[in-house]
DNA sequence: ACATTAAGTGATT
DNA sequence: AATCACTTAATGT
């Protein structure tokens, strides 16, 4: 994780249109930090307290749900610019610990929000007030869409949506992941994943390669 | 050349 | 679809 020194208010009116107010652009670039995490860092920890609210700036994040078992995860959702964590919301609220793990995909820039600002601009900023409930609508539908897609799709599917919303969120269409953490994001033994790519390159789908994939769309 | 790690495969449950 | 056991292929030292 690296500190920052750019001009937040610039970033706000680039990625967070949203935020109209002027006041409270001026408040997000008084009080905010930006942050940058190299691909893979862990941003937030499971237990870790959040004391700020990312706004996130350029690149892409996995947010991660522990098992109750040890040792077991999933992806849960990506997360990528002009969006926001709306776990930290909650989280920073009630002081509660992170029930989530987040990751960067690629390398990220945020600003933190210190949770008292968080708080206090709810009342102040109707647009802030709509940012956060428009984020939280938002991932709603995408967890919905998630446990649909757990209980009544098979894993080719599930498999497929993975890697377009990979695709959509970082803009590229090739990453540098092994199969192995790819069974690992979804949950599944690295051998179904092997052989379900295999059945996709065959069908023109995908391209795969050592530590690499390449989708192909379709 | 050798060791290590990623990926492919067949058999079994 | 998971697990296991094993092979093959690619990469690093």
């Amino acid at each position: 994780m690296e500190k920052l020194s750019v001009d937040i208010s610039t970033l706000v009116r680039q990625h967070f249109p949203q935020l109209a107010e002027r006041d409270l652009q001026e408040e997000i670039a008084k009080h905010g930090m930006v942050y940058q995490f190299q691909a893979g860092e862990v941003i937030m920890g499971y237990g870790s307290y959040i004391k700020m609210v990312p706004l996130i700036v350029e690149g892409s994040i996995k947010v991660m749900r522990e098992d109750e078992q040890e040792g077991k995860e999933i992806l849960l959702y990506l997360l990528q610019a002009g969006e926001t964590c709306s776990m930290s919301f909650t989280c920073c609220m009630m002081n509660k610990k992170s029930a989530i793990r987040t990751e960067a995909v690629e390398t990220t820039t945020l600003i933190g929000i210190p949770i008292q600002q968080v708080d206090s601009w709810m009342t102040r900023y109707q647009s802030w007030k709509n940012f956060v409930m428009m984020t939280y609508d938002a991932r709603m539908l995408e967890l919905v869409r998630f446990i649909d897609q757990i209980t009544f799709q098979g894993l080719d599917q599930r498999l497929e949506l993975y890697l377009r919303r990979l695709q959509k969120t970082t803009g590229n269409q090739t990453f540098s992941l092994t199969q192995q953490e790819i069974a690992k994001d979804l949950n599944v033994t690295r051998e179904a994943i092997s052989r379900l790519l295999k059945r996709m390159s065959e069908l023109g789908k995908v391209k795969v390669g050592r530590n690499q994939i390449t989708w192909l769309g379709g």
